[in-house]
DNA sequence: AAAAGCGCCAACCGCCGGGCT
DNA sequence: AAGCCCGGCGGTTGGCGCTTT
C-alpha cells in the first residue's frame, strides 16, 4: 500500500500548499544537482522529498532537464539548428520532444519557445496562420533554401566543428541528399507531375505550368502514422527552388484561403526581412560568421 | 525620466498512457 | 479489472528585461 493512500485529503492539501512554486533559487538548484549526482535521476516525486526540496516531482524533473543537466546547451540556436527545426517541424508538426531528440543539448521547451517567438511571429506579420499550408510553403520555398545556402557557406568557410554540430550536420547532410532545397541544383521532375504523398510520406512535385506549388506538408492534415521517427525515412521533395517564381508567391490563386498579404512586410524580397535576430537575412549572414 | 509596450523564456498546468498494486 | 501513481508531452502563463514613446 502506498503511503499516500493512507493520507487524508486534508493532509494532501496541506502538503500541496507547502510546495514552493516559481523561479528556482541557487540553493534549490544546488540541492537538486547534488542529489542527482549521488543518486541519479528518476522517481521524481520521491526524489523531491528525499532531496529536501519543497517542489513537485514534475517541477524537479523540468528544472533538471531544461536547465541543470550538464549537457544542456544555452544561447542562440545555430543556423543548422534552426534549419533542422524548420524541416523537422514540417515533417512532424508540434512534436517538440521528438524534434529535440535531433538537436543535442536542446530541450523541447527551448525549441517550442523558438517556434512560438520566432517562427510564429513571421506568420503574424504575414497575417496568416502559422499552421496554414501557405505559411508552410513559404518556409519551404524561401526560408529553408536560403538557410541551407547559408549553412553550406558557413560549413565551407568554417573548419572547426564540435561533436554536437557534427551530429546536426549529419542530419542536415541527409536532408540535403534527400531534398532539393539547393537553389543551384537542377529540378528533378516527378513522373506523375503531381505532388503526391505515398505510403512512406514521399512527396513529389507537380507540374503546374503557371505556378509550381511546393508539396503540401501532409503532417498538418494527414495521418501521423506515416511519419517515422528517424530522418533516414525522409523522402525527397524533388523541388528546385529556383524554378519558383518568388514574385508570384503571394499572388492570389484559386485557393483563396491560402492567400496572405506580403505588402506590408516584404519578406519575400532578399535582404529585406523584418528586423529579427533569427530571421533577418542580413543578420543571418553575420550570424554564421561569428 | 517615467510609463507603456513588447519579446523572450522559465515554469506551470492539464492531459494522457503505461506500469504497478 | 480497477484504481492509482508517475513520467512525459504539448499548451499556456507570468515575470523580467529591453525598447519605444
Amino acid at each position: 500500500m502506498r503511503a499516500t493512500k493512507k493520507m487524508t485529503n486534508s493532509c494532501i492539501e496541506e502538503e500541496f500548499d507547502q510546495l514552493k512554486r516559481g523561479p528556482w533559487t541557487l540553493e534549490e538548484d544546488d540541492l537538486l544537482i547534488r542529489y542527482i549526482n549521488c543518486h541519479g535521476e528518476g522517481r521524481w516525486n520521491s526524489l523531491a522529498k528525499s532531496a529536501g526540496l519543497k517542489r513537485t516531482g514534475k517541477s524537479c524533473r523540468l528544472r533538471w532537464l531544461n536547465y541543470l543537466r550538464p549537457d544542456t546547451k544555452r544561447g542562440n540556436l545555430t543556423l543548422q539548428e534552426q534549419l533542422l527545426i524548420l524541416e523537422l517541424h514540417s515533417k512532424w508538426g508540434n512534436r517538440w520532444s521528438k524534434i529535440a531528440q535531433h538537436l543535442p543539448g536542446r530541450t523541447d521547451n527551448e525549441i517550442k519557445n523558438y517556434w512560438r517567438t520566432r517562427v510564429q511571429k513571421q506568420a503574424r506579420h504575414l497575417k496568416i496562420d502559422s499552421s496554414s499550408k501557405r505559411f508552410v510553403e513559404a518556409l519551404q520555398r524561401f526560408w529553408m533554401p536560403r538557410l541551407l545556402e547559408k549553412v553550406e557557406q558557413d560549413s565551407s568557410t568554417s573548419s572547426t566543428s564540435t561533436a554536437c554540430t557534427s551530429t546536426i550536420e549529419n542530419d542536415l547532410n541527409k536532408l540535403k541528399q534527400q531534398t532539393s532545397f539547393k537553389t543551384s541544383s537542377p529540378i528533378q521532375p516527378c513522373n506523375n507531375k503531381e505532388y503526391t504523398t505515398n505510403s512512406s510520406s514521399s512527396i513529389c512535385a507537380s507540374d503546374s505550368s503557371e505556378n509550381k506549388m511546393l508539396p503540401e506538408i501532409s503532417l498538418l492534415h494527414g495521418d501521423s502514422s506515416i511519419y517515422d521517427s528517424s530522418l533516414k525515412d525522409m523522402d525527397c521533395y524533388n523541388v528546385d527552388i529556383s524554378e519558383y517564381d518568388m514574385m508570384n508567391f503571394g499572388r492570389p490563386d484559386d485557393t483563396s484561403d491560402l492567400n496572405f498579404q506580403v505588402a506590408d512586410t516584404d519578406w519575400i524580397s532578399y535582404g529585406d526581412m523584418s528586423a529579427d535576430t533569427y530571421w533577418n537575412m542580413d543578420e543571418l549572414w553575420q550570424f554564421g560568421n561569428r
